[in-house]
DNA sequence: TAGATTGTTAATCGATTAACAATC
DNA sequence: TAGATTGTTAATCGATTAACAATC
């Protein structure tokens, strides 16, 4: 039931749901649903239908009932803890980033190779030593890791949190990680995004039509 | 002839790069590639060809003349840099981040609301105040922008960025940004990424049969 | 009622996949 | 030659888009 395609609705819904919290309105047309969730507004309807909300065609669709049935999507219930590997220049700043933002999804716990950086709390955080990570992950039954380490130990660190039986795995090392079937990742690879960047602004330059113009696509499209 | 797709084959050509450059034979086959790049063979093929490569059916591919192409789609001849705005905890992880990555691409000026963190300089970059902002970027010809600071301050440093000349934004703020139609934008939103991961784990769980696995996607797929 | 929107069904478009001749 | 791979063409698959009846 859990297929590649149902985990991709998760930031249209994301972007809904920021966009109706912006909002102080009681009900909403799909064509300004379209334009929060950078869709079409039979995209929208379609996405809309798939968690059970409808609309009438002079009101619209429900606000309330829309916010209530994207957070039934997208929240844990009983909250839902991660853990980070890698508390250096990017593990502290992803740890800043999530602390206080999700109240239903939280960095839980913090694992450096590097014992001076272990045994205190960033922003909340509780950091171990590597040794104690299995442990850990197992007693707050944490189904989540955050990979912050550098390129060459990403899939050590990898390794070691499926052992530990983490079910996903965000990924920021520039690495494609090999990991069973049953686990999912994501990578995030801010170099090659930046490449991207990069390459459309040097061959767009001179180009003074416009006709090779790349709209504004955001994460995830 | 940049368009939205050609851009998009800069991450596909990124990862067979990394791969070839880490495998120490002279001729591949394309079935090695396709694994490189989670792509299948025919696809690799196909976007080989896009870079003026071709293959031999018994020797495969040069591993030379791949690199030599997807080094001239990906590089700047000449080098190019790019401007950051915010340096914060993620400003200064990102500055590490790329620091000494890229010869081609460098971030070689950051710039921060804070007198405080304006006037040194981090990780080799200068870092400068907002107002010298626009003179920086033009005598400098940065085209690319790289948006590192707090949701509600993003879209004015994009514009301002947008009316200093950049091309293209990398943009870490967790929100959509509106830039006219001849700037590229590439969001990076680590929240709704970890909320993807997470949501995967939690629907997964107690699914021992596996049917429902989502696989390893990487960046951009 | 008139009008705009919803939700569904049909059509179109594009991309991926499969098949096959050419090549070394 | 035999065999495996390349590069091209045809077929299939899926998703997006367009059309339309139903609804308030």
């Amino acid at each position: 039931m859990v297929s590649e395609k149902t985990v991709e609705r998760v930031s249209l819904y994301r972007r809904l749901l920021n966009g109706l919290l912006a909002e102080g309105v009681e009900n909403v047309y799909s064509h300004e649903l379209a334009s929060m969730a950078s869709g079409t507004a039979a995209q929208v309807r379609r996405d809309i239908m798939a968690i059970g909300c409808s609309g009438s065609p002079t009101r619209g669709y429900s606000v309330q009932e829309l916010i209530v049935g994207i957070r039934s999507f997208l929240d844990a219930g009983d909250g839902q803890g991660a853990a980070l590997v890698g508390v250096g220049n990017l593990g502290l700043a992803i740890l800043a980033h999530f602390a206080g933002r999700r109240p239903k999804l939280t960095i839980s716990a913090a694992f450096d190779a590097d014992p001076r950086r272990a045994n205190r709390v960033v922003h909340g955080c509780r950091c171990y030593s590597m040794n104690e990570l299995a442990a850990v992950i197992g007693r707050e039954g944490i189904q989540v890791g955050i990979i912050g380490v550098p390129a060459v130990a990403a899939q050590g660190v990898a390794d070691q949190l499926v052992r530990a039986g983490v079910l996903g795995l965000l990924n920021f090392a520039p690495v494609p990680l090999r990991v069973p079937e049953t686990v999912y990742v994501t990578s995030i690879d801010m170099t090659t995004s930046l490449e991207k960047v990069a390459y459309f602004a040097r061959t767009h330059r001179g180009q003074a039509d416009g006709s090779g113009r790349a709209g504004s696509p955001q994460t995830g499209r």
